[in-house]
DNA sequence: TGGTAGCTGATACGGAGTATCATTTTGACT
DNA sequence: AGTCAAAATGATACTCCGTATCAGCTACCA
């Protein structure tokens, strides 16, 4: 948490106590979650002020937006940096994935058809371990 | 477009005039397009008439949705089955690629962690040929 | 201990899409 | 052709998610 304020203060970010509440808010959800989760969550946290927290949070690559297969946006901590998402379509749970070996694919596949490739998104819908068993 | 008419027609949906407007406004756009865009295609088209030919035709897999980078949603006349996008960030175009050649690493990937995969989206972004060359 | 830049929260606003519903149209069946 | 139920239309009102506004408050630095 501390870390997370410090990062946020190299941005030129205040340390204050509503959004204290919304850091830790958003790191007690066990999986995705929408913003509005979020401010009912945070009853006495204004609803501008969650909103507001949560795109900083977003900006600085601690909070990503997830999508959903349906095509609904969701929110949840993760690894600041290039990853994708395992997704499951039982639960809801979502895993970070680091290791992105599709890039190179994805590059040269591009790059057959003269296009030049900058970034991509990715994310993978299924079953996890615990709703596969169960 | 009859064929179209026809597949819809499969369906249960019938053929009139307003839809075939729609439709007809959808294939003339030369790249992704807003649902408001087609509104303003077609002034002589109720909005809502517009927005359900869309959702007709989404369905249908006749017109996808289609993610740009910083999140917007855009629809494009596209090819009706698992596909992908590369995305000009420069000019727009979208450009559709059939064969998915990372749905086996992928399904290696999930599996590797006890995750059956059962679908994803990939969007890639980056600069057509056109825009490469300048 | 100021001063100021940043923050807060109530509220109003905006865009995207859907629900409602009275009226009209379609297409299948005489 | 004529009938009729099901489907479609379009004006409007609504929901949902997120952002802008703005007066008052607060953190942080000199």
């Amino acid at each position: 948490m501390d870390d997370i304020v410090a990062q946020l203060a190299g941005r030129g970010h205040r340390d204050t106590e509503p959004r204290r509440l919304v850091i830790a808010a958003a790191a007690a959800q066990g999986r995705p979650f929408t913003a509005e989760e979020l401010c009912a969550a945070l009853p006495c946290v204004g609803r501008a002020t969650v909103y507001r927290g949560l795109r900083m949070l977003v900006d600085s690559e601690l909070v990503c937006r997830v999508l959903l297969e349906d095509g609904e946006v969701r929110y949840q901590m993760s690894y600041a940096g290039h990853h994708h998402h395992l997704l499951c379509v039982v639960c809801g749970l979502s895993t970070d994935v680091v290791d992105c070996d599709v890039e190179g694919r994805l590059k040269e596949a591009a790059a057959a058809v003269g296009f030049l490739m900058s970034g991509h998104r990715l994310e993978v819908y299924g079953r996890c371990v615990g709703c596969v068993r169960g």
